[in-house]
RNA sequence: GCUGGAGUCGUCUAGUGGCUAUGACAGCAGACUGUAAAUCUGCCGGGGUUCCCCCAUCGUAGGUUCGAGUCCUACCUCCAGCA
């Protein structure tokens, strides 16, 4: 299904967008899902713990799956045999795929040497085996997963990487984009482009120039969320890529994020966000609830409470009481605590439930505040 | 009762004369942002001024030795076999 965004209102203040992203088939059936809008992760055509049906039970709109692990087990033509992601998953809703383009920065050990021209060479972690991902291969992939949304092969660089370094990497990303565009065949997927430059203002806005000339079907905001990076680069780099995107393109940040993130960066202009943190925290027993903490350094994060901690030991309240989540609805706290000690399945299985759900309801929450024009009121009594 | 074997952290366990008693599990915390992640890190005898110091400790009590979890003696407990 090829997306397209449609704008529907402009938060008054802070310029927040509530939209539609529409989905239309080669038949011309239509879906249409709300923004801002959290995007749940199944990197291996699975969002971990969960089936379609509790996945869906979050009411979500978009899910992710990844290029560089599906090439890798069961491969593309396998999944294309399967008659393409959305059958060989049993997930009938819309599918981004990442283009492998954050291997790059996880996986290339060695930046200088893995990261060429050409492509990107990988150390395959299954058997060790030496692997060439290029932009050519990576949306050919793509094609064949048949994904509603692709993604361009880019290089995420790490959070230290210097002027220098980002100026050479974003022109070279540029270059890629190019490519895997000329080699995109699937009439009935969208291609997006991704905005690089770290906190830069000049490379941020040459990257968001060369790649919106390129015209893609809707543009994304990568690198903001690596390894050491502060929030105040992420919220930069959101604010010096945003002005020179078209208003009638989706807008995705790339990775993020935290609940925090999903405010400040819907209040600079985002549509949609993905991030493994509901999932992940879910599985090391985490749940996120709504408040705010500050780190040492006074940057605002999450807040969330360990349910393997001993103190739920005998808590039989829900996660969070106003929570609609199946979780909160028909579990307490010391039962997911005894399935968490005890390394059940279940207890991620409901923690990430409450989390997907936790992170949706947050963009629900955020929609109607956009459509009443108080988004600014919303950001300051949630960082309060 | 006799003979043999064994007692090490909450549990199991390494250790056969030498520097700081090993590892696992359990326990207590922390980290996690386009998933190398149901993972990783720290603590885990007691105390303190806690990146350092003091004390204690291998069933109990003695002994040998410069030095003992390790060797010797006695006792206690457990296990096996025989009566």
């Amino acid at each position: 299904m090829k997306v397209t965004y449609e704008l529907i209102h402009q938060d008054k203040e802070t310029g927040a967008r509530y939209g539609k992203a529409i989905f239309t088939d080669a038949n011309g059936n239509i879906q249409e899902y709300e923004t801002p809008m959290f995007m749940p992760v199944g990197t291996q055509a699975t969002v971990k713990t969960l089936s379609p049906e509790q996945v869906k039970a979050t009411k979500p709109g978009i899910i992710l799956a990844n290029t560089y692990h599906l090439w890798q087990r069961p491969s593309a033509e396998i999944v294309q045999k399967a008659g393409g992601l959305h059958q060989f998953m049993n997930w009938h809703g819309p599918i981004l795929t990442d283009s492998g383009g954050y291997q790059v920065f996880s996986l290339a050990r060695n930046k200088k040497k893995d990261i060429t021209e050409e492509g990107v060479h990988f150390k395959s972690e299954l058997d060790g085996s030496k692997l060439f991902l290029t932009p050519e291969k990576s949306i050919e992939i793509q094609n064949m997963l048949d994904s509603d949304i692709a993604m361009s092969f880019d290089e995420c660089p790490p959070a230290s990487a210097d002027h220098q370094y980002l100026k050479n990497s974003i022109e070279r990303t540029i270059r890629w984009a190019e490519r895997g565009k000329k080699v995109h065949k699937n009439s009935n997927q969208s291609l997006f482009g991704i905005v690089q430059g770290g906190p830069y203002e000049d490379l941020r806005r040459f990257s968001a120039e060369q790649t919106v000339a390129m015209n893609f079907d809707g543009y994304s905001i990568g690198g903001v969320a690596n390894d050491d990076e502060c929030k105040d680069d992420m919220y930069k780099a959101i604010e010096y890529s945003i002005p020179y995107l078209p208003n009638d393109k989706l807008r995705y940040l790339m990775g993020v994020g935290e609940p925090v993130d999903l405010v400040e960066s819907v209040a600079r202009g985002v549509d949609i966000f993905d991030c493994v943190s509901p999932t992940r925290l879910a599985r090391h027993g985490n749940a996120l609830i709504w408040g705010i903490r500050y780190t040492d350094k006074n940057e605002p994060k999450e807040k969330r409470i360990n349910l393997k901690n001993a103190c739920f030991t005998a808590d039989f309240s829900p996660i969070e009481d106003d929570c609609d989540c199946y979780a909160c609805k028909n579990y307490t706290r010391a039962y997911i605590h005894h399935l968490m000690k005890c390394n059940e399945t279940f207890g991620a299985t409901l923690l990430s439930i409450h989390n997907i759900r936790f992170l949706i309801r947050l963009t629900e929450k955020m929609r109607e505040a956009i459509k009443n024009d108080s988004f600014a009121d919303f950001k300051s009594t949630f960082l309060a």
